[in-house]
Parts: structure tokens; C-alpha cells; sequence
DNA sequence: ATGTTGGTTTGGTATAGCCAAACCAGGTTT
DNA sequence: AAACCTGGTTTGGCTATACCAAACCAACAT
């Protein structure tokens, strides 16, 4: 009949699966609330009836847990996720020499720090420590950070050759978050430039308003950038006189995290 | 035909996502060496070219990252994994609270310090704070912990009316894992009840050996166990002189989450 | 050159996944 | 209470699809 040839593309795809990743995704989005099967059958476009098979067998798995309240059933993301999701941050060798400088880090200055590195051209948090107490910066890990308007962002890009930064920036675009967001590309480089010079990089309310960090890159023995820290918190009153301080500690972070993995300082140009 | 009809069970269950579960967990126990498409088919018992399009599948949406040398190309756990971990156990309140307090026993003590919660008749960890340089203890997120044989467990069935305990320990049994493991259910009760006099739980090289892990409950504001804490280290030669104040900073730790969680000591009986 | 190993692509087929629709069980409304 | 929702579970049947076997290809090794 139609029988139209699925494009070439999609031939080496699994749909079944596809749909349990979507549907994944989809009860993340729900939090701790959970989500229902009518409304999830509903937002996939799919009948209850497959919906219905998918929830199973991920609830089957761990992958979800469900909470019975009555007649009505939700679902929310479960624990097999926080094994298989500590694997995949455990993979990434940085994590293991940086965490513990990071939870330094956050105990002395009290503001929440994160790690990241880079890939397919974001800056992708695969470690954080949140500051206690304060309020919650929106820090979750896997997150991608926009490398034009973030602290781990730009330390990234300004270890990176000009063109390579060039090429990500043109594939991600810059678009505004607030009225401080660099959007032109070469007032980026400019900043990018200056960030390689002074050694860290400064987000001040380009990505939120009100939020400011900064930024600093490590790198690993061959001299490559491994990924950057940073710390976040409420921009402070006295930001430009702090700043100083806070950079120098970040920086010493930064520099131990680099030497235990092999970086040696005469490689500095 | 043979066209036997499918178990009840196994009728709402979608067959080639349950084998893409599999085909993540077995890529899990590679751990950063990644996996092969050949190897991963013949452990799964699936034809090439069914792992290859699950492979694909999950690699497009970021469940998997791969890494291509030369003509070989090897599969590891994407940072897809680690953006639903890190939201399945945000889910979990009590890691907002107790994380940072965790945080602080690590920086003082020097020993790794985790959190866990009762889910199915097992203790299964929700949060850790490795110990800085040390030994990696087998501290992996959505670890389930035997609850007969590790701190965290016990500490949890010690808060546990005696035939719920009694109910999941003949769900769980009680495998030996070193000579010192607690194998009696008698013997183990002794225990619990024990645990509860004094407040904390013991697991003196019951799980591994010269390992050695103190446990404490973590109460709600209605006075039930919403978790467990506990640190883990190489049991030292004088632990039975340091015991009681390692336990005592302990608990002073599990007394300031149960008391942030609403939990006001006058309901202790 | 020839063989080997591992990844990619193909065609055809049985089956497994999907839908629509019926069914049920708790609430809510009349 | 009876009728009516609302949301979850189960059924039957159709066909798209997930699977296998086998061919194909590209690097490496012999």
C-alpha cells in the first residue's frame, strides 16, 4: 500500500524504543509529582494501550516506580536511573580528582560549584556541589549549559583554537537570555581572548539575571582543556571588588584539579 | 501454529525495549572500557544487526556515547543517563537536606558518607560523598545494599516494627558474605533491637572484609524512618576505642536532617 | 595478495507492537 | 441509589516493524 520506505535514517531505529525514550524524557519533565497514563498517552500521541505496555516493563526494570493513590496511578522517574546515570558521570575520569576539590571549594565560599566538559559543543555539568541552605540554582547534572553565556561555557571555548570556537558557536548560535547576553560573535571572541588572558572566565547575569559565576578551565597532561569549573551564586553587591579573590581561589582549584591529572605548568606558553 | 499465547505477564511487556534495558545494564558493567557490537550481541543472544539498531537508537538520543578507533567502535553510558539519574533521586526530599550535611561529616571525618532509603526490602543508596584521596569504596548510586548486612540496612529495620523487619528479611534471606555475617534471623533481631537501644547500627566486616561502616536513622516529622546515613572506611586498629565518637558525630548529623525534616525529638518515646 | 575481524546494509518473514474498543473499579453527581 | 464520569486494564485482530540470516565492506594482520 503506502508502504512508503522509511528514510534511511530511521531504518537502523528502533520505534519501540524511541517511544520509551520520549516517554522518558517526558515523565522527567513531571518531577516528583509524577505523571498519569491518560495524560501521557495523550501528550505522545500514542493509544493508552502502548503507553500502558512501555510503563510496565520500564516499572518492570526500575527505570520507573509508581505511586498507587486510589483509583490513579503515577509514574516518576525511578532508582535504576540513579545507578545506571552515576555509571555514566563515573566514566568521566575528571570526576573522580575534581569532586572532592569541588565539595572544598563549596564548604569555603559557600556558593554552589560545578564541573563540566565539553561535548558536541555544550558545556555538559557532570559534577556539582549546591551550596547549603541557599537557594537552588538550577544546576542538575547532564545539563547543557550554552557555551556563549556561562562561565564553564566560556572557559571552555577560550582554550580552544579560534576556529574550532568559531565552528561551535556558529552551530549553536547565540541566542539572548537576558539584556547582558553577548550575542555578536565578534564581541565573544574579544571576550573569549581576554578570558584565556586573565585566566578565568565571567558570567555576570548573561545567562540569568541576578546570577553571576565564574569560570576557570582544567587541563589534562597533554596540555588540552579536560573541562572547566566554576562557582555560581546571587551577584553580590560588591561583586567587582570580590571577584579578585573568588577568581584566585577558583583559579588554585582549578590548577590543583590540572596537576593531578598530569598538566605541568612549563607547558604554559 | 506453535502460536502459543504469551504468559499473562509477559503480554504488557515490550520485548525489544526490555532488551534494550538489558543492553544498558550490560554496557554498565563495562564501565569506561566501553563494549563492542559484537561482543554485546553474543552476550545477548540477539543477532547483529537487532543490537545495532538498538545501538543506534539509543546513541542518537544520547544514551550512549561512542567512541570509534579505528575500525572498531566501542559503547559507553551517555550523559542522557546522567540528566534522569541526577532527576530520579532529586526527586527523593531528603536529599536536598541531608546532602549538605553529609558533605560536612566527609570534610571532617575523612571516610566516605552515604545516604540511603528503604525501597523493596533493600537499602538502596541515593547519595554519597566519597572520602578525598582514599580507596573507592563501592559507594555507586541505586546500589541496593543487603539490609541484614550493611550499616545503612540495618539502621533502617532496627526503626521498623518487628514484623515488618521479620517480613523482609525472609523476602531477602540472608546470604554470607564474610565469616562475620549475621546469617540467623534470631541472632539478627538481637541485633536490631540492640541497634535501636543504642541509636546507631554496626557493620563490622559483615559485607566486606576490613571494611568496617557506622549507620544511623534518619526520622520524618511523623516519627518514621525516611532514610539512613552512614560512613564507611577501612576498619582502623583502635575502632573499638573510636567507635563511640565517630557514632556520636553520627548521629549528632542523622539528629539535624530528622529535626530539618520536622522530626521533633519529644515524639521519642 | 589473502584471511580475519568487526561494523554496516539488505530482503523477507513472522511476530510483536499498536490501535480501537470493550471492560472494570472508584469516585462524583443527579 | 442509580446513572455518570474518569482513568486504568484487558481483548482481538491487523499490519507495520523488529528480527534474523546472509551479504557486504573496510581495516588490519598475516
Amino acid at each position: 500500500m503506502d508502504q512508503r520506505v522509511r528514510s534511511l535514517d530511521e531504518r537502523y531505529r528502533v520505534q519501540s524504543l524511541g517511544r520509551a525514550l520520549d516517554l522518558l524524557e517526558l515523565i522527567a519533565t513531571r518531577g516528583k509529582e509524577g505523571a498519569r497514563l491518560t495524560d501521557l498517552a495523550r501528550e505522545l500521541g500514542l493509544s493508552k494501550a502502548a503507553v500502558y505496555a512501555l510503563l510496565q516493563t520500564l516499572l518492570n526494570r526500575g527505570f520507573l516506580s509508581d505511586m498507587t493513590e486510589g483509583a490513579n496511578r503515577r509514574y516518576r522517574l525511578g532508582l535504576a536511573l540513579a545507578r545506571l546515570g552515576d555509571m555514566a558521570v563515573a566514566n568521566i575520569a575528571l570526576t573522580d580528582v575534581a569532586m572532592p576539590e569541588l565539595r572544598r571549594l563549596t564548604a569555603e565560599l559557600g556558593m554552589t560549584s560545578r564541573l563540566a566538559i565539553l561535548d558536541e559543543g555544550f558545556a555538559v555539568v557532570v559534577g556539582r556541589v549546591d551550596a547549603p541552605g541557599s537557594i537552588r540554582f538550577d544546576a542538575a547534572l547532564g545539563r547543557r549549559e550554552m557555551p556563549h553565556c556561562s562561565a564553564v561555557g566560556k572557559a571552555l571555548l577560550s582554550a580552544l583554537p579560534q576556529e574550532e570556537a568559531l565552528r561551535i558557536l556558529a552551530q549553536t548560535s547565540l541566542p539572548r537570555r537576558t539584556p547582558r547576553t553577548i550575542t555578536a560573535i565578534p564581541l565573544l571572541m574579544k571576550e573569549l581572548a581576554a578570558t584565556q588572558e586573565r585566566g578565568y572566565a565571567i558570567d555576570d547575569e548573561e545567562d540569568t539575571e541576578g546570577v553571576a559565576c565564574i569560570g576557570s578551565c582544567i587541563f589534562n597532561r597533554s596540555g588540552h582543556a579536560a573541562g572547566a569549573i566554576s562557582i555560581t551564586g546571587l551577584k553580590p553587591r560588591d561583586w567587582r571588588s570580590r571577584i579578585g579573590e573568588l577568581a584566585a581561589r577558583l583559579r588554585q582549584c582549578a590548577g590543583s584539579v590540572s596537576r593531578q591529572l598530569g598538566y605541568s605548568e612549563a607547558l604554559d606558553a
